[in-house]
DNA sequence: CGTTCGATGCACT
DNA sequence: GTGCATCGAACGT
């Protein structure tokens, strides 16, 4: 089923650890990508330098602002789509960062939306929010678009409950001390798996 | 194996 | 004009 409005209507944490064992679907009229949800970052409010609400109310951070269970999507690094989940009840600025996916419907069609080497594995098809969103064709059209009524949307299949990991968010220079990213324990989708490699990965500061 | 850096577009100042 | 909630090629060990 898909999963209802009230789902999100909560404490962000909670809707992170939950949405993990959950179904990302966008079905098209080609095809019907889906995977299962591995990996989640929470940024919640204007209080959270990392979130999008930290500098008030704009014209891009809308969709935070408004009801939850709705998808607030971004174009990044102006190349790359990463997808939210709006959470918390409307007015209360916060959202789920969908990381990483297992792939389970479609993954031909995902391959040819990433133009994947063949060697590519299949937990590295929707490893990472740039990839997941290419491997699922999910663009800017898709932002405001609502997940518990469209052909983007998460479902709860009844998929045995993960063991849940809490960690600090990647990729930010701003509010690290919070432990908010989660993913399912033993995942090889989830991103910066190889520790060392990837993990160690970070922004160079200009100096003086 | 590890780390660095360019691509690329838009919101915000 | 600046700085990103990234990715992967390229380079040095």
């Amino acid at each position: 089923m898909t999963l209802p409005r009230d789902f999100y209507a909560r404490p962000t944490l909670e809707v992170a650890a939950d949405l993990i064992g959950k179904v990302l679907v966008h079905e098209t009229a080609r095809a019907i990508t889906s995977g299962i949800i591995v990996e989640t970052e929470a940024y919640i409010g204007e209080s959270d330098p990392a979130c999008h609400a930290a500098p008030g109310p704009t014209v891009r951070n809308a969709p935070l602002y408004g009801p939850p269970g709705f998808a607030y999507v971004y174009l990044n690094y102006g190349i790359h789509y990463l997808v939210n989940a709006i959470t918390e009840p409307e007015g209360s600025p916060a959202a789920v960062l969908i990381r990483a996916l297992e792939p389970l419907e479609g993954q031909a069609m995902m391959r040819r939306r990433r133009q994947a080497a063949a060697s590519l594995s299949a937990s590295s098809l929707c490893r990472g929010p740039g990839n997941l969103s290419r491997a699922l064709g999910i663009s800017l059209k898709h932002n405001r678009s609502d997940l518990t009524h469209s052909t983007l949307r998460i479902e709860d299949r009844g998929l045995v409950r993960r063991d849940v990991v809490w960690g600090p968010r990647v990729g930010i220079n701003v509010g690290v001390e919070h432990a908010w990213r989660c993913y399912a324990a033993g995942s090889e989708a989830v991103s910066l798996f190889k520790p060392g490699t990837r993990a160690s990965r970070r922004r160079s500061q200009p100096s003086g």
